[in-house]
DNA sequence: ATCATGAATGTTGTTAACAATCGTGTCAAC
DNA sequence: GTTGACACGATTGTTAACAACATTCATGAT
């Protein structure tokens, strides 16, 4: 479901699919590295395609192409962080009010259904599935709002915040509370425009405050940076 | 100036960053083949690097690539055309107050600046710089907001409705009315989120007024969807 | 022991040839 | 005269081999 867009090729379209998932449940971490040959293995399909599926996802900015050194999974930085949440707070309350506007009964089912789903995933302590249903309900949202531009910017959005969490988060915080999650459908069920605009903006505001832009960056770290200001100072006396 | 992106390669870059100024400025019609043997000669570089240009632009949908096919500058639907001017709608008046609350007084400069570029434009009857500058406008607005992401979303969004403007625009008009970029930039400067908030909403509205989404596009035209519906009850009888 | 140098290896980037597909024009049949 | 089939030309898609680059490990000198 939620195959957002069809980048020529419905086989491509799903390689990037599932890289874009692994991202966001957290089993690609910031950094980590996709090498072709690798890639090839893991889907079965020629060289061409990868090359075609990763740049895919680098023209959207969820992983890095270095040249001559390779793919990696994208390093968000603070200012990068910054400026994507400053994003879905611009965004996304937005998006509340024409989806509050628009759903229909069938899309309140939708979301309740996925309500239920991040729920039991909680209770089953199924970590990565919560995390992955907890990232989704913003584009299940957007879905509802039934307005396909904005579904893919919020999607794209979605996904690099979870690499903002996976390096910047507190220990074991995962994406959303599900019960703000709860309030927004109500909100929107009821049709209450400014309620869930509020809702959201609260609820992303929530989001934020569990990051700490400012510490250093968990998981493979640019050891220039991070020994290039001490060094600095130090060397050459 | 404003390269937003990055795709790997300067050359690259430059060659996207072309094709869509091409695009924005209504040089490159809505359905205008882009054959890859053409594009080489044109910029000089092997088929690999057009290829590669033409999977971002797809993947940006500015183009669309069919299979087997070739490459075609794209053509919105009318759905798309409106789901992409809602989206505008939810995004640069939320921009617009980020915009308020952080320009500095060389961003003002710099705005102010691209008025009278419009103008000079306008005066010198110079039809495709005014269009070109009235798009840019939207652009400089989220750079001067100094928030990247949004900026590139505020970029792919208004290169698109050149092409919903050519498809469905009023004969000679073109992207914005000048008198309201200025009283935009004047909200800018004397830091009224409110204003600018409501100015630039106002504005979008305005762009939307003069579509005629209902009518059928002009160009290259749909034959299937535009004889499916007729043949639908007609036939089988 | 440490650092520099250089070969060896593995990975990515590029090119060119080949295969497959589509559109077009021609020709024959009705 | 129209319609259908067929072959040709042109364009795109794919593959494989090659070149370029980076990393790593071993070697040797300081």
């Amino acid at each position: 479901m939620s195959t957002i867009s069809k980048p020529v090729d419905a086989e491509e379209a799903q390689i990037v699919e599932r890289i874009y998932e692994a991202v966001m449940d957290q089993r690609l971490a910031p950094g980590a590295k996709l090498s072709e040959a690798h890639l090839c293995e893991a889907f079965g399909v020629g060289r061409m395609r990868i090359r075609r599926s990763l740049l895919i996802l680098a023209s959207r900015e969820v992983v890095e192409l270095q040249p001559n050194r390779g793919a990696y999974v994208a390093q968000p930085s603070a200012e990068q962080a910054r400026e994507i949440f400053e994003a879905r707070l611009a965004v996304e309350p937005s998006l509340m009010r024409i989806a509050a506007q628009r759903v229909s009964q069938a899309d309140i089912a939708v979301l309740q259904q996925h309500l239920e789903n991040e729920s039991a995933a909680h209770h089953q302590g199924n970590r990565r599935e919560a995390i992955r249903l907890s990232g989704q309900f913003h584009a299940a949202v957007a879905q509802a709002a039934g307005n396909s531009v904005m579904l893919r910017i919020v999607k794209d959005l979605v996904t690099r915040s979870s690499l903002i969490i996976g390096m910047y988060g507190d220990a074991g915080f995962t994406n959303c509370r599900d019960d703000e999650h709860t309030a927004i459908v109500s909100a929107l069920a009821a049709g209450d425009a400014d309620q869930a605009e509020g809702l959201m903006r609260t609820h992303l505001e929530h989001i934020t405050q569990h990051l700490q832009l400012e510490r250093a960056p968990t998981g493979a770290q640019d050891l220039l940076s991070l020994f290039g200001a001490v060094v600095g100072g130090a060397v050459g006396g």
